[in-house]
DNA sequence: CCCCAGTCCTGCGGGC
DNA sequence: TGCCCGCAGGACTGGG
Protein backbone atom coordinates (compact mmCIF):
# COMPACT_ATOMS: atom_id res chain seq x y z
CA UNK A 1 0.00 0.00 0.00
CA UNK A 2 2.93 2.39 -0.62
CA UNK A 3 1.18 6.51 -1.20
CA UNK A 4 2.98 9.39 -1.89
CA UNK A 5 4.45 9.49 1.35
CA UNK A 6 5.54 6.16 1.37
CA UNK A 7 7.05 6.21 -2.36
CA UNK A 8 8.88 9.81 -1.47
CA UNK A 9 10.44 7.82 1.54
CA UNK A 10 11.92 5.28 -0.83
CA UNK A 11 12.91 8.03 -3.10
CA UNK A 12 15.04 9.50 -0.66
CA UNK A 13 15.97 6.90 0.44
CA UNK A 14 17.88 5.92 -3.23
CA UNK A 15 19.40 8.98 -3.41
CA UNK A 16 22.81 7.54 -2.13
CA UNK A 17 22.74 5.60 -5.78
CA UNK A 18 23.19 9.00 -7.22
CA UNK A 19 26.42 9.10 -9.89
CA UNK A 20 27.12 5.35 -9.16
CA UNK A 21 26.68 3.10 -12.53
CA UNK A 22 24.33 0.21 -12.65
CA UNK A 23 27.07 -3.12 -13.40
CA UNK A 24 24.40 -5.98 -13.32
CA UNK A 25 21.18 -6.72 -13.46
CA UNK A 26 19.15 -9.55 -11.89
CA UNK A 27 16.43 -11.78 -10.99
CA UNK A 28 17.39 -13.57 -8.26
CA UNK A 29 16.38 -16.83 -7.37
CA UNK A 30 13.45 -17.19 -5.29
CA UNK A 31 10.36 -19.01 -4.38
CA UNK A 32 8.05 -16.98 -6.25
CA UNK A 33 7.00 -16.78 -9.30
CA UNK A 34 9.58 -14.39 -11.09
CA UNK A 35 8.52 -10.91 -12.07
CA UNK A 36 7.90 -9.72 -15.76
CA UNK A 37 10.00 -7.25 -16.73
CA UNK A 38 9.48 -4.69 -18.96
CA UNK A 39 11.96 -5.11 -21.52
CA UNK A 40 12.76 -9.26 -20.85
CA UNK A 41 15.92 -9.29 -18.88
CA UNK A 42 18.43 -9.72 -21.87
CA UNK A 43 17.37 -6.24 -23.64
CA UNK A 44 16.66 -4.45 -19.90
CA UNK A 45 20.26 -5.66 -19.38
CA UNK A 46 21.97 -4.64 -23.05
CA UNK A 47 20.32 -1.10 -22.05
CA UNK A 48 20.39 -0.65 -18.51
CA UNK A 49 24.52 -2.07 -18.03
CA UNK A 50 26.78 0.55 -18.25
CA UNK A 51 24.65 3.64 -17.39
CA UNK A 52 24.79 6.06 -14.79
CA UNK A 53 22.18 7.09 -12.40
CA UNK A 54 21.96 10.95 -12.58
CA UNK A 55 18.72 11.48 -10.06
CA UNK A 56 15.78 9.31 -8.62
CA UNK A 57 12.22 11.23 -9.22
CA UNK A 58 8.75 10.12 -8.14
CA UNK A 59 5.46 10.55 -10.09
CA UNK A 60 2.34 10.12 -7.80
CA UNK A 61 3.04 6.54 -6.66
CA UNK A 62 5.83 5.57 -8.73
CA UNK A 63 10.06 5.88 -8.21
CA UNK A 64 12.24 6.58 -11.11
CA UNK A 65 15.73 5.95 -11.55
CA UNK A 66 17.35 8.74 -14.56
CA UNK A 67 19.86 7.09 -16.36
CA UNK A 68 22.17 8.90 -18.36
CA UNK A 69 20.35 8.40 -21.81
CA UNK A 70 17.39 9.93 -20.11
CA UNK A 71 15.83 6.42 -19.95
CA UNK A 72 13.96 5.19 -16.84
CA UNK A 73 13.74 2.42 -14.75
CA UNK A 74 10.45 2.73 -13.09
CA UNK A 75 9.44 0.72 -10.04
CA UNK A 76 5.89 0.32 -9.08
CA UNK A 77 5.63 -0.97 -5.65
CA UNK A 78 1.47 -1.39 -5.48
CA UNK A 79 0.47 -3.42 -2.64
CA UNK A 80 3.64 -4.91 -1.31
CA UNK A 81 6.25 -3.89 -3.00
CA UNK A 82 9.66 -2.18 -1.64
CA UNK A 83 12.22 -0.47 -3.15
CA UNK A 84 15.60 -1.10 -0.54
CA UNK A 85 19.14 -0.43 -0.84
CA UNK A 86 19.52 -2.48 2.52
CA UNK A 87 18.11 -6.14 3.81
CA UNK A 88 15.40 -7.66 2.16
CA UNK A 89 12.86 -9.00 4.93
CA UNK A 90 13.46 -12.67 3.49
CA UNK A 91 14.69 -14.17 0.34
CA UNK A 92 11.59 -15.55 -0.69
CA UNK A 93 10.12 -12.44 -2.52
CA UNK A 94 13.25 -11.21 -3.70
CA UNK A 95 12.24 -9.92 -7.05
CA UNK A 96 14.69 -7.79 -8.68
CA UNK A 97 17.99 -6.52 -8.40
CA UNK A 98 20.75 -3.89 -9.96
CA UNK A 99 24.03 -3.96 -8.56
CA UNK A 100 25.92 -0.88 -8.41
CA UNK A 101 29.45 0.00 -8.66
CA UNK A 102 31.26 2.61 -6.51
CA UNK A 103 31.07 3.51 -2.79
CA UNK A 104 28.09 2.69 -0.79
CA UNK A 105 25.33 0.33 -0.73
CA UNK A 106 26.09 -2.70 -3.44
CA UNK A 107 22.67 -3.08 -4.65
CA UNK A 108 19.37 -1.82 -5.39
CA UNK A 109 16.76 -4.57 -4.66
CA UNK A 110 13.03 -4.69 -5.30
CA UNK A 111 11.01 -6.92 -3.57
CA UNK A 112 7.51 -7.94 -3.67
CA UNK A 113 5.37 -10.30 -1.48
CA UNK A 114 1.87 -10.24 -3.64
CA UNK A 115 4.15 -9.49 -6.88
CA UNK A 116 1.27 -7.45 -8.23
CA UNK A 117 4.34 -4.55 -8.72
CA UNK A 118 6.44 -3.71 -11.40
CA UNK A 119 9.71 -2.84 -12.83
CA UNK A 120 10.21 -1.43 -15.96
CA UNK A 121 13.32 0.15 -18.38
CA UNK A 122 11.01 2.78 -20.45
CA UNK A 123 12.89 5.78 -23.11
CA UNK A 124 12.09 9.07 -23.03
CA UNK A 125 8.99 8.92 -25.02
CA UNK A 126 7.62 5.83 -23.45
CA UNK A 127 7.88 7.93 -19.95
CA UNK A 128 5.76 10.33 -21.85
CA UNK A 129 3.17 8.05 -23.36
CA UNK A 130 3.01 5.91 -19.85
CA UNK A 131 3.59 8.66 -16.90
CA UNK A 132 2.86 11.99 -18.57
CA UNK A 133 -0.23 13.93 -18.30
CA UNK A 134 -2.42 12.17 -20.11
CA UNK A 135 -2.32 9.56 -17.69
CA UNK A 136 -1.08 10.77 -14.41
CA UNK A 137 -2.61 13.67 -12.89
CA UNK A 138 -0.82 16.80 -10.83
CA UNK A 139 1.11 15.41 -7.96
CA UNK A 140 -0.67 16.06 -4.99
CA UNK A 141 2.23 18.03 -3.48
CA UNK A 142 2.73 20.06 -6.61
CA UNK A 143 -0.88 20.80 -7.29
CA UNK A 144 -1.98 23.94 -6.32
CA UNK A 145 -5.77 24.70 -4.27
CA UNK A 146 -7.41 26.24 -7.59
CA UNK A 147 -6.14 23.04 -10.08
CA UNK A 148 -7.26 21.21 -7.46
CA UNK A 149 -10.51 22.44 -7.48
CA UNK A 150 -10.85 23.15 -11.25
CA UNK A 151 -10.00 19.12 -12.20
CA UNK A 152 -12.33 17.64 -9.61
CA UNK A 153 -15.03 20.29 -9.07
CA UNK A 154 -16.76 19.39 -12.51
CA UNK A 155 -17.09 15.85 -11.79
CA UNK A 156 -20.61 14.31 -9.95
CA UNK A 157 -18.70 11.71 -8.21
CA UNK A 158 -17.59 11.25 -4.39
CA UNK A 159 -14.98 13.17 -3.36
CA UNK A 160 -13.36 10.07 -2.12
CA UNK A 161 -13.09 8.21 -5.38
CA UNK A 162 -12.12 10.99 -6.75
CA UNK A 163 -8.99 11.72 -4.52
CA UNK A 164 -8.13 7.85 -5.62
CA UNK A 165 -7.91 8.47 -9.38
CA UNK A 166 -4.79 9.08 -10.10
CA UNK A 167 -5.39 10.72 -13.97
CA UNK A 168 -6.84 13.16 -11.80
CA UNK A 169 -4.30 13.52 -9.04
CA UNK A 170 -1.27 11.70 -8.73
CA UNK A 171 -0.01 10.06 -5.38
CA UNK A 172 -3.33 9.67 -2.88
CA UNK A 173 -4.20 6.38 -1.87
CA UNK A 174 -6.60 4.69 0.22
CA UNK A 175 -5.25 5.39 3.52
CA UNK A 176 -4.16 8.84 3.11
CA UNK A 177 -7.88 9.92 1.62
CA UNK A 178 -9.77 9.19 4.68
CA UNK A 179 -7.00 10.84 6.73
CA UNK A 180 -7.25 14.16 4.50
CA UNK A 181 -11.09 14.33 4.61
CA UNK A 182 -11.07 13.71 8.12
CA UNK A 183 -8.95 16.75 9.16
CA UNK A 184 -10.51 18.69 6.13
CA UNK A 185 -13.71 17.92 7.73
CA UNK A 186 -15.29 16.57 4.65
CA UNK A 187 -17.70 13.69 4.11
CA UNK A 188 -16.06 11.02 2.07
CA UNK A 189 -19.07 10.55 0.12
CA UNK A 190 -19.82 14.29 -1.11
CA UNK A 191 -20.02 14.92 -4.76
CA UNK A 192 -16.76 17.02 -6.04
CA UNK A 193 -19.62 19.22 -7.51
CA UNK A 194 -21.68 19.79 -4.56
CA UNK A 195 -18.08 21.04 -2.71
CA UNK A 196 -17.87 24.83 -1.72
CA UNK A 197 -14.53 26.67 -2.85
CA UNK A 198 -14.13 26.98 0.72
CA UNK A 199 -14.16 23.28 1.02
CA UNK A 200 -11.43 23.10 -1.31
CA UNK A 201 -9.07 25.05 -0.26
CA UNK A 202 -9.40 22.70 2.98
CA UNK A 203 -9.06 19.87 1.52
CA UNK A 204 -5.88 21.35 -0.15
CA UNK A 205 -4.21 23.04 2.60
CA UNK A 206 -4.82 19.46 4.84
CA UNK A 207 -3.47 17.18 2.37
CA UNK A 208 -0.62 18.75 2.02
CA UNK A 209 -0.14 18.60 5.56
CA UNK A 210 -0.67 15.08 6.43
CA UNK A 211 1.08 14.25 3.24
CA UNK A 212 4.39 16.11 4.35
CA UNK A 213 3.81 14.99 8.19
CA UNK A 214 3.60 11.29 6.97
CA UNK A 215 6.64 11.48 5.19
CA UNK A 216 8.52 13.14 7.50
CA UNK A 217 7.70 10.20 9.95
CA UNK A 218 8.41 8.04 7.17
CA UNK A 219 5.19 6.75 6.19
CA UNK A 220 3.05 4.33 7.28
CA UNK A 221 3.54 0.41 8.27
CA UNK A 222 0.19 -1.27 8.90
CA UNK A 223 -0.14 -4.10 11.35
CA UNK A 224 0.65 -6.03 8.53
CA UNK A 225 3.85 -4.72 8.71
CA UNK A 226 5.07 -5.20 4.98
CA UNK A 227 5.82 -1.44 4.42
CA UNK A 228 9.44 -0.39 5.18
CA UNK A 229 11.74 2.47 3.83
CA UNK A 230 14.86 1.83 1.82
CA UNK A 231 17.02 0.92 4.75
CA UNK A 232 14.00 -1.77 5.89
CA UNK A 233 12.91 0.44 8.78
CA UNK A 234 9.08 0.76 9.70
CA UNK A 235 7.73 4.09 9.17
CA UNK A 236 5.97 5.49 11.99
CA UNK A 237 2.92 7.82 10.95
CA UNK A 238 1.22 4.39 11.62
CA UNK A 239 0.69 6.32 15.01
CA UNK A 240 -0.81 9.39 14.61
CA UNK A 241 -3.65 8.07 12.22
CA UNK A 242 -6.98 9.65 12.75
CA UNK A 243 -9.83 7.57 11.59
CA UNK A 244 -8.33 5.03 9.08
CA UNK A 245 -8.73 0.85 10.25
CA UNK A 246 -10.07 2.74 13.47
CA UNK A 247 -13.90 1.74 13.28
CA UNK A 248 -15.52 1.77 16.59
CA UNK A 249 -13.03 3.85 17.36
CA UNK A 250 -14.09 7.52 19.70
CA UNK A 251 -13.08 10.24 17.34
CA UNK A 252 -9.45 11.83 18.47
CA UNK A 253 -10.39 14.87 17.01
CA UNK A 254 -13.88 15.79 18.54
CA UNK A 255 -14.33 12.76 21.29
CA UNK A 256 -17.78 12.73 20.25
CA UNK A 257 -17.89 11.08 17.10
CA UNK A 258 -17.70 7.13 16.27
CA UNK A 259 -15.35 5.96 13.58
CA UNK A 260 -17.56 4.41 10.83
CA UNK A 261 -16.28 2.40 7.94
CA UNK A 262 -18.04 2.03 4.76
CA UNK A 263 -17.33 0.49 1.29
CA UNK A 264 -16.75 3.11 -2.06
CA UNK A 265 -15.48 1.40 -4.90
CA UNK A 266 -15.08 -1.65 -3.25
CA UNK A 267 -12.60 -0.04 -0.97
CA UNK A 268 -12.47 0.95 3.16
CA UNK A 269 -13.70 4.23 3.81
CA UNK A 270 -13.12 5.63 7.16
CA UNK A 271 -14.79 8.81 8.73
CA UNK A 272 -16.00 10.62 11.73
CA UNK A 273 -19.68 11.17 11.22
CA UNK A 274 -19.59 14.16 13.83
CA UNK A 275 -16.65 15.82 12.09
CA UNK A 276 -17.29 14.90 8.52
CA UNK A 277 -21.39 14.97 8.19
CA UNK A 278 -22.97 14.24 5.54
CA UNK A 279 -24.31 17.62 5.03
CA UNK A 280 -21.78 19.52 4.20
CA UNK A 281 -21.58 21.50 7.35
CA UNK A 282 -18.68 20.41 8.82
CA UNK A 283 -16.06 23.13 10.49
CA UNK A 284 -12.27 21.78 10.41
CA UNK A 285 -10.78 20.96 13.84
C1' DC B 1 -18.19 10.36 -18.67
C1' DC B 2 -18.90 7.15 -14.84
C1' DC B 3 -19.75 2.90 -12.48
C1' DC B 4 -19.17 -1.88 -11.46
C1' DA B 5 -17.11 -6.48 -11.39
C1' DG B 6 -13.30 -9.20 -12.38
C1' DT B 7 -8.14 -9.83 -12.54
C1' DC B 8 -3.55 -10.23 -10.59
C1' DC B 9 -1.45 -12.09 -5.75
C1' DT B 10 -0.51 -13.89 -0.79
C1' DG B 11 -1.29 -13.75 4.19
C1' DC B 12 -4.29 -13.69 7.58
C1' DG B 13 -8.62 -13.45 10.34
C1' DG B 14 -13.32 -14.92 11.05
C1' DG B 15 -16.41 -18.51 11.25
C1' DC B 16 -17.75 -23.07 11.80
C1' DT C 1 -7.99 -27.30 16.91
C1' DG C 2 -7.95 -27.05 12.11
C1' DC C 3 -9.50 -25.80 7.79
C1' DC C 4 -11.57 -22.94 4.30
C1' DC C 5 -13.41 -18.91 2.56
C1' DG C 6 -13.10 -14.28 1.72
C1' DC C 7 -11.09 -9.97 2.47
C1' DA C 8 -7.31 -6.56 1.84
C1' DG C 9 -6.61 -3.03 -2.45
C1' DG C 10 -3.61 -0.27 -6.83
C1' DA C 11 -4.10 -0.31 -11.42
C1' DC C 12 -6.07 -2.05 -15.26
C1' DT C 13 -9.75 -4.12 -18.45
C1' DG C 14 -14.18 -5.05 -20.37
C1' DG C 15 -19.17 -4.49 -20.27
C1' DG C 16 -23.21 -1.59 -19.27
Amino acid sequence: MPELPEVETMRRGLLCLVGRRIAAVNRPPCRCRPIALTPRLAQFRRRAVGQRIEAVERRGKRVLLVLTAGERIVFEPRMTGLVLVGRPPDRDYLRFELTVSGRGPKRLLFWDRRGLGSVKLLRPDEVETQLGSNQLGPDALEVTATTLRKRLSPSRRAIKIALLDQRSLAGVGNLYASEILHVAGVHPERPCARLATDEWRRIHATMRRVLKRAIAMEGSTLSDGTYRTALNNPGSYQNFHRVYDRRGDKCPTCCIGTIERIVQGQRSTFFCPVCQPANGRARSR
